[in-house]
DNA sequence: GTGCCTCGAGTTCC
DNA sequence: CTCGAGGCAC
């Protein structure tokens, strides 16, 4: 405490930090690519004390000192966590021409240009292999990570140092920054490696993906090693100073800094141009010497591809265009029903085992029952208007190269005693009633909280990745748990209780199959980190039907807390009671109202029907505060409303929320943000961005954007054309502005 | 009323 | 990844 403040700007004391650090870097590398290091074992040693004494007294240090804890680290049983600076999303798709052309569409509409300005694209193949992001400090390489759910993904730094194409120190390099890539295999490695392999009496792989996933994500970094990995770097995230303007910039100044880039990435001008070098690519694919699985189109300049920022999966700058699926035939020897989460009875073909784009199928989804049939929800005809039965010779193909689908059927080849396949009618897990609502493609299970399927399923969704995410507890842990006597797993809340049961079981966890001291521990120790949880998380976890990630986090962000949301939605009970009677009532109108006056009637019959709910007027401010909420309306309200107010499914919740402990949701970035935690309306039409990129802005800033104008408006942003939001607005004195002074609210923010 | 745009919920294989 | 459908803009 009584240190002497340390003189920063001491060059010497600079100069050794990153010596020291240069010297551990290399002795770390190999360590890791090579048999016998060139630095012994007690020089490193010492290196490293200094090391750390510097970052103890150097506070500044210490942000790259903490990627060094993992140096000379022994070869663990798991890899650890990484969040991403910036999230690795996937991409859209496209799979034909006018896919393409569609994409260019919006990409300008939402950029508003013109339609004769030409936007530059750039088109590159898109490598089937994995992506990989590397965190390069001071010029290091000090981290490597897998995609994982986009968020988080595993570190694997150890095994990518091994990797020959990726640079473990580069010069002239920003302060701080992420290289994103694509780690792949050869055709000529693979099948070198797989020769190998077999001689070795090694399991071989079945495709050089898997070959180099399986390579990548070894524990121990010394079999990674031998493996011939390649990479291909393809974009950059700036975290400190800018490396380029442009995404063919971005590539040029990668392959500068030695890195390898794909040499078939061109800038193209329109969608024209995209579509003639994915024929171009298409045609060399055979003589690549590796998997492609389609091209690759991003809008070229950096700016604009963060004008337009990101849906909640995909970035709207880019998307991939997919080479067409393989095919394949083979036999359909049944169809099984499985029963999901919501109760949805979903059908599944079960295939005699086929080769598919380098992978073994033998399931195959068949969607719903008008799928099967050969019809779509409208009863028009898809694959021809060909029924799928069971003993048909069946054409399969991956969709998206990954989901299995049946494209065709062979009528020719069909069995004399084939029958249509009819959809049950009760549960085959429960035998409840299956209902299929009107209008509705989907046959549910009614049996609700006595289905044993859809108790299991909602506890597999509880602890999926995005909700709880509990290490050592997935879909098979809750299978058996599910099915256990004495230590029973049948709904959230005994997640958390299992611990206290466990000890006090005379049937203990430990001992049984698959479960030794350590990794009960691990189970419980991964239990208890979760009890402290984010609210949006929790309320994804509880399976509410329509209320999914997104909708979790709006709420979350809406309430802040768990105690005012289950207030706020015990409060608005009377008036979500209400506007459901008024749906019923309506409902009932429907047929007898005509045309003409059938507007009219069902706002009558529903105010009729409210009124005589006698709903107290906060239980209405409640309700309309929720489905005034932008991206929630009346059926999620209700379905939220319904699980809260269900005298089982509330119990349920109250015993799990007992046990947790739930983060409020901290509103960000307050200070910074001139507009943050206000809620802002847009009317009007925008001149200088569209509509979709002011709302994505003001969200990014902090803002609830909502799409009417009533008291707890914060602010109205009008421009021309501005009608009735507008009077609104200066009735309730709201404060209005036009876009220029938006713009220059937010500025450069 | 209609047509986008997203989200939710379903699915497979490693 | 795809499909259906909810929400919202036009």
């Amino acid at each position: 405490m009584a240190k002497t403040p340390p003189d920063i700007s001491n060059e010497q004391v600079r100069e050794e930090f990153f010596e020291l650090q240069t010297l551990l870097w290399a002795a770390n590398r190999e360590y890791h690519t090579q048999d016998s290091p060139s630095i012994a074992d007690a020089d490193f040693d010492a290196a490293k004390r200094r090391y750390l004494e510097l970052v103890d007294a150097f506070p500044e240090f210490r942000k790259v000192a903490t990627q060094l804890s993992a140096i000379g680290a022994p070869v663990s049983d798991t890899f650890a966590k990484v969040t991403h600076a910036v999230p690795m999303l996937s991409l859209a798709n496209a799979f034909d021409d006018q896919d393409i052309r569609d994409f260019d569409d919006k990409v300008r509409r939402y950029l508003g240009l013109r339609d004769k300005q030409v936007l530059r694209y750039t088109a590159e193949p898109k490598i089937d292999g994995l992506s990989l992001s590397l965190r390069y400090e001071n010029g290091i390489l000090v981290q490597a990570a897998t995609r994982g759910d986009g968020e988080t993904g595993e570190n694997v730094t150890a095994n990518a140092r091994t990797i020959a194409d990726i640079p473990y120190r580069i010069e002239d390099a920003p302060t701080v920054m992420e290289i994103r890539g694509e780690v792949y295999m050869s055709h000529a490695d693979f099948e070198a490696l797989n020769a190998r392999q077999a001689e070795a009496g090694n399991k071989t792989f079945a495709n050089p993906r898997n070959a180099a996933a399986g390579s990548l994500r070894q524990l121990d970094a010394a079999v990674t090693r031998p493996r011939p990995l390649r990479f291909f770097a393809y974009a950059w995230v700036e975290l400190s100073d800018s490396l380029a303007d442009t995404q063919i910039e971005t590539i040029e100044r990668l392959a500068a800094l030695g890195f390898r880039t794909n040499p078939l990435t061109r800038a193209c001008d329109g969608p024209e141009e995209m579509l003639a070098h994915y024929a171009d690519i298409e045609a060399q694919r055979s003589m690549l010497g590796y998997d492609i699985d389609g091209v690759v189109c991003k809008v070229d300049d950096l700016a604009l591809q963060r004008r337009l920022g990101f849906r909640s999966t995909t970035p709207r700058w880019a998307i991939a265009h997919k080479f067409p699926a393989e095919l394949a035939w083979t036999r359909l020897e049944g169809i099984d029903i499985q029963v999901g989460r919501t109760g949805a009875l979903s059908p599944v073909a079960r295939l005699a085992p086929v080769t598919v784009g380098g992978v073994v199928v033998s399931n195959a989804t068949l969607h719903n029952e008008d799928y099967i049939a050969g019809r779509d929800a409208d009863g028009n005809p898809i694959r021809g208007g060909k029924d799928i039965r069971a003993g048909d010779r069946v054409q399969v193909y991956r969709a998206g190269d990954v989901i299995p689908k049946v494209a065709d059927v062979d009528l020719s080849q069909r069995p004399e005693d084939a029958e249509p396949f009819v959809l049950p009618t009760v549960c085959p897990e429960c035998g409840s009633d299956a209902v299929r609502e009107e209008g509705d493609a989907i046959r549910r299970c009614t049996g609700g909280v006595i289905c044993p399927a859809q108790a299991v399923e909602r506890l597999k969704h509880f602890v999926a990745r995005g909700a709880f995410d509990i290490d050592g507890l997935g879909a098979r842990q809750i299978e058996m748990f599910y099915r256990d006597d004495a230590l029973p797993i049948r709904e959230p809340a005994d997640i958390f209780t299992l611990a206290a049961r466990d000890a006090s079981s005379l049937s203990k966890l430990q001992n049984r199959d698959g479960f030794g001291e350590k990794s009960v521990e691990n189970l419980f120790q991964a239990i208890e980190d979760k009890r402290n949880i984010p609210l949006d998380r929790l309320l994804f976890a509880l399976g509410i039907r329509h209320v999914g990630e997104v909708a979790g986090k709006d709420l979350a962000r809406h309430y802040l807390g768990w105690e005012p949301l289950t207030k706020a939605l015990d409060k608005a009970r009377p008036a979500a009671l209400a506007w459901r009677m008024a749906d019923a009532a309506e409902a009932t109108e429907r047929d007898a109202a005509t045309a003409e006056d059938r507007r009219a009637r069902i706002k009558e019959v529903r105010d009729a029907a409210i009124a005589q709910c006698d709903v107290p007027e906060d239980a209405t401010a409640a309700w309309n505060d929720l489905i005034g909420m932008d991206g929630i309306a009346a059926t999620v309200g209700l379905s939220l409303s319904g699980a809260m107010a269900n005298a089982e499914e509330r119990a349920a919740i109250d015993r799990l929320a007992a046990e947790l402990a739930v983060q409020n949701v901290v509103p960000r970035n307050t200070a910074s943000s001139p507009v943050a935690g206000k809620t802002v309306v847009f009317t009007g039409t925008m001149q200088k961005m569209t509509r979709a990129e002011a709302k994505a802005r003001a969200e990014a800033l902090g803002a609830k954007v909502s799409g009417s104008v009533s008291k707890k408006t914060d602010l109205l942003v009008a421009g021309p054309g501005a009608g009735s939001k507008a009077k609104k607005a200066t009735e309730l004195g709201i404060e209005t502005i036009d876009e220029d002074g938006w713009i220059s609210l937010i500025g450069d923010a």
